[in-house]
DNA sequence: CTGAAAGCGCTTACAG
DNA sequence: CTGAAAGCGCTTACAG
């Protein structure tokens, strides 16, 4: 291993000035720059990042974690494309990317919490927001910098980057309704994450403006997975006036939905949306409609917000939402009768 | 930030045995133990791990580079896959995993090397191997310790941890040959990489065993992609005689070459197999006959075989196989007339 | 069984 | 513009 020592002695300088050369500050005399970085070169010399980390008091790092039990991470590729954003912003910051994953999360929080406290990153990305979370109240008592994929309880002063959800479930009953369908379902993921919540809410609330009537009945909820969309699905077709659409909150489930349409030998009689825009919603018969979610972009805008801090490029927290768009399909294009 | 010296000082010891209670190391008095666990909990004490890994010369971290260009790292739930397998085994050992993403080989060789050169990990996965690959080559040089996913050059004394690609090739041909093939074509991925040169290589011997042609114009290579799919089977519908049935090399080219196929109406003409079992492929219409690949074990046990070597607790270099399986679905469930 | 000291490989005021 | 010194927060021979 070469040290800096080696290069300063092959360069004739002392360390410090090795380091300055490197870091590229300071006032260095032209010809002592030369000297060291031939030094380097020839030495073949990379400075050793945890001595780094350790001196300078930061470690470049930032970390994220994914709570996801083993069968979901599989089946949705929301967070890969989450981390391809994440991971092409920070490698042109020159960052690196601590990932644990985790199953649940109270263990996502422990995770968290224990890079934190080893001080293993400067920052963290979180990307499941819940209602009440835990973890942010702990990281928030710590001061300790981070962003959230999601968002947080109202009002509260934290860096977030959010599709508007509202939005999405605007989109997709508008949709529905301009297709003639007066009774629209609703399949939900898990009711404490804020995306059930803040989709079910432009669910709501367009029904109520289009004077249509909310029918508790058929709103259900269910796990982020085709067998969560299958079930609701077929609790709502087992109801004696079933909805003629349904919006699933993800495409996972709309895919579950269709499926036990499929079946019923439904599949023309009931309308589905689903919400993420999944490479398989095109390949899938019949083709499913569904609100394309700007996950590169999250993912991006997220680290990105996170670096200009830790750079202290920007002050206060930051909170940015990003616009979604409809994608017509044949699981919704036709108008009932 | 509350240090080793706090607790010294909390606990009337010295940092070094503080040091030895916590890496529960050497013989210390219960006494002391006591004190210093309870002078820990007061403080609420959590070890730098920075400081840590510069004393004790190693940083408890795996790094695991990712190359894959932006559309594909999205259609192919591999990674994820296998990072899940690679997480799962390293969580449990109290390993990091530092990820980077790239989008070619020659940027994860930069990015592999530079983890390296800064001594930012202890060891590395590689995820794509292809043969004469000069970053095997350099970590060798180095005599960094890795481990591959997949296999290197014959022979070469590294740790790889493959499934048997050979014998995928030869489930397929076997099976199509049982349903009446005898034109069999192959669409197979990048003609660099290991994974192609040995599903061909099964291809090709379970031909020729079972008596038929090898027919040069009914092997094609393209991306491991939709795209790259669909394009090989249009050429090979193009030609005078065409297969009547295809091995793809991978799920996302038989999905491809299925929709060639659903465009002419040819579904139930040309049967297709596809490998790896993606989620995906019993979703689609019709659904996948696919060679399953253990994914998220090739992950598991490749992060195994590092963390053991990096113990100490194996020396040479070890090289696990592990088995595939056929699933059989609708894509070729039916004789050829 | 425990402590004092040296050292891991850098960075950064402080001085000149 | 450059260097000597102290320090980042640990670990680990060495000594007793």
């Amino acid at each position: 291993m070469t040290t800096i020592r080696d290069v300063a002695k092959a360069a004739g300088v002392a360390p410090s000035t090795v380091s300055r050369v490197l870091s590229g500050s300071s006032r260095i005399s032209p010809a002592t720059q030369e000297r060291v970085r031939a030094a380097v070169a020839k030495l073949n010399y990379y400075p050793n990042a945890i001595a780094r980390s350790l001196a300078g008091r930061a470690t470049h790092t930032i970390g994220i974690v994914i709570a996801r039990p083993a069968q979901q991470a599989l089946a949705n590729p929301f967070f890969p494309e989450l981390m391809r954003g994440v991971g092409t912003c920070l490698q042109g910051r020159n960052y690196n990317l601590l990932l644990s994953m985790t199953g649940s999360p109270a263990e996502e929080r422990t995770a968290c919490m224990r890079m934190v406290h080893h001080r293993q990153v400067d920052g963290v990305i979180l990307t499941s927001s819940r209602t009440h979370d835990r973890l942010i109240d702990e990281l928030m008592a710590e001061e300790f910098p981070f962003v959230l994929v999601g968002r947080a309880d109202d009002q509260l002063p934290v860096n977030w980057v959010n599709n508007d959800n509202a939005a999405v479930g605007a989109m997709a009953v508008e949709h529905l309704i301009s297709r003639g369908h007066r009774r629209i379902g609703l399949i939900a993921g898990p009711p404490d994450l804020t995306v059930t919540i803040d989709r079910r809410r432009g669910f709501e609330e367009t029904l109520a403006r289009a004077g249509l009537p909310l029918t508790p009945k058929h709103q259900v909820n269910g796990a982020f997975t085709k067998e969560g969309g299958y079930r609701g699905m077929g609790q709502l077709l087992s109801q004696p006036e079933p909805p003629t659409a349904v919006f699933c909150t993800d495409d996972a489930m709309a895919v579950g939905a269709l499926m036990a349409l499929k079946e019923r030998d439904l599949v023309r009689q009931v309308a589905v949306v689903g919400v993420n825009d999944d490479p398989l919603t095109a390949l899938i018969d019949p083709s499913l409609t569904t609100v394309r979610i700007p996950v590169f972009e999250l993912g991006n805008t997220a680290a990105q917000i996170l670096v200009d801090q830790l750079r202290g490029v920007v002050q206060g927290p930051r909170q940015v939402i990003l616009p979604s768009q409809l994608v017509v399909r044949e699981s919704t294009n036709w108008t009932l009768a």
